[in-house]
DNA sequence: CGTAACCTTGATTAAGATCAATTCTCGTGG
DNA sequence: CCACGAGAATTGATCTTAATCAAGGTTACG
């Protein structure tokens, strides 16, 4: 995201960056408060979520190292941000014991993406990336069944790893897979034993191993 | 979008532009097919849709007069857009007969935004507000049922469309905006009758009449 | 005025959520 | 090093929502 930067931009970069480590279950930010800039996580990983009004949650992205959340609002309108008269679009809270994240004060790093079209270019094609991104997400959750959705992560997931042993070690609860995937915890237990029974993964506590991946694939459609 | 270009931009921006009329039910694209450019469109609607392997779908937006569509496969990856390596991200239909819509090629609107950080920004603050509906529109999808679903829709149009008096005239098929709501259109009928019956609002064909707002806002969550 | 597209209503079914009861796992303090 | 307890995961029984299947009714338009 910074290649664009020069020396002297980049300093200013990182003088204006704050970093800051989280616990496991800490909050760190809600989608009701004033917008103050964006992150990106250095260390563990973040779950970005909503809440509905009676308590459900549903996970929209797990944020991993070297990978920046909340960069919307920066660009929705910038009277509104210096005034805070935007929030955060969802709920951020980190998933592991020190969780380190910087966070990147929005008026500043507006102030330093105007003289860098370069910068402006980079930030588009990673908001083209999440925007690919979420239609794919609303594709799978609208149009699948949670057979579906379980086999498809399955494949991403290995897919993603770069591993070639045929398995997955799952870094995320049982809980946020779930609510990730628009399920519950007790439909993805399930979802997992019937994939098992049928003979196509087998599922150990965290590790997934993949029997048959191209039946997998096919199921997955 | 535009008004950061100068006569000469201008000049050359109408030069590129083609534009092109669809009758109702016309594909303008598939999610299949390789992607050569953005669109705008003049006059009429279009809707952006998915469709699962056995054919139900889910329409993602309506695009209106003024508004653009498939822009984002313009950030995803320069090279790869010049040599067709990206499909459009969805599938786009008109809805009324006579829809006029401008095509933008994306490789000479790329070559004009190169030397517009002006329009650069635009393209920026447009796509922050098309990912804030989209996460906002998962989060419809994810966390509500139909029947909060269908009183946000009709609450969010009436804000929307201007009006005063307490009725919104729908503008799509039911069986489209069904599909926009994530439902089927019998589901949606019975909910237009629940609704009726319980004397929040007033069905007549495209014709709705809200009894009480504030019911059906606290309703929506 | 006839036909096709659009919409409504009813009966049935199925997927997955909810409720409830255990069991498993793992980190912590004694 | 073990025991405890809390959080995580499994399993079963039941319930609810909304999809599916099926049949008619309405509307719009040539």
């Amino acid at each position: 995201m910074f290649s664009g930067l020069n020396d002297s931009e980049l300093e200013v970069f990182s003088n204006i960056v704050r970093e800051k480590t989280y616990d496991k279950g800490d909050m760190i930010f809600f989608d009701t408060e004033p917008y103050i800039g964006f992150y990106i996580v250095e260390v563990g990983s973040v779950k970005i979520f909503k809440i509905s009004p009676d308590g459900r949650e549903h996970i929209l992205h797990i944020i991993n190292p070297g990978n920046s959340f909340a960069e919307v609002p920066l660009f929705e309108n910038y009277e509104k941000i210096v005034n805070e008269g935007f929030t955060y679009p969802a709920n951020a809270m980190a998933l592991e014991n020190d969780t380190l994240v910087f966070r990147v004060p929005a008026v500043e790093f507006i102030r330093l993406m105007e003289d860098n079209p370069k910068l402006c270019m980079k930030m588009l094609s990673g908001f083209a990336k999440r925007m690919r991104y979420l239609t794919r997400h609303i594709e799978e959750m609208m149009l699948k069944d949670v057979t579906k959705r379980v086999a498809g992560f399955i494949v991403t997931e290995y897919m993603n790893s770069g591993r070639n042993d045929n398995t997955i070690i799952l870094n995320i609860s049982k809980n946020d897979l779930a609510s990730y995937l628009g399920t519950i915890l007790e439909t993805l237990s399930r979802t997992f034993k019937k994939l098992q029974d049928t003979g196509l993964i087998d599922v150990d506590g965290k590790t997934i191993h993949i029997n048959n991946i191209s039946d997998l694939k096919k199921l997955a459609s």
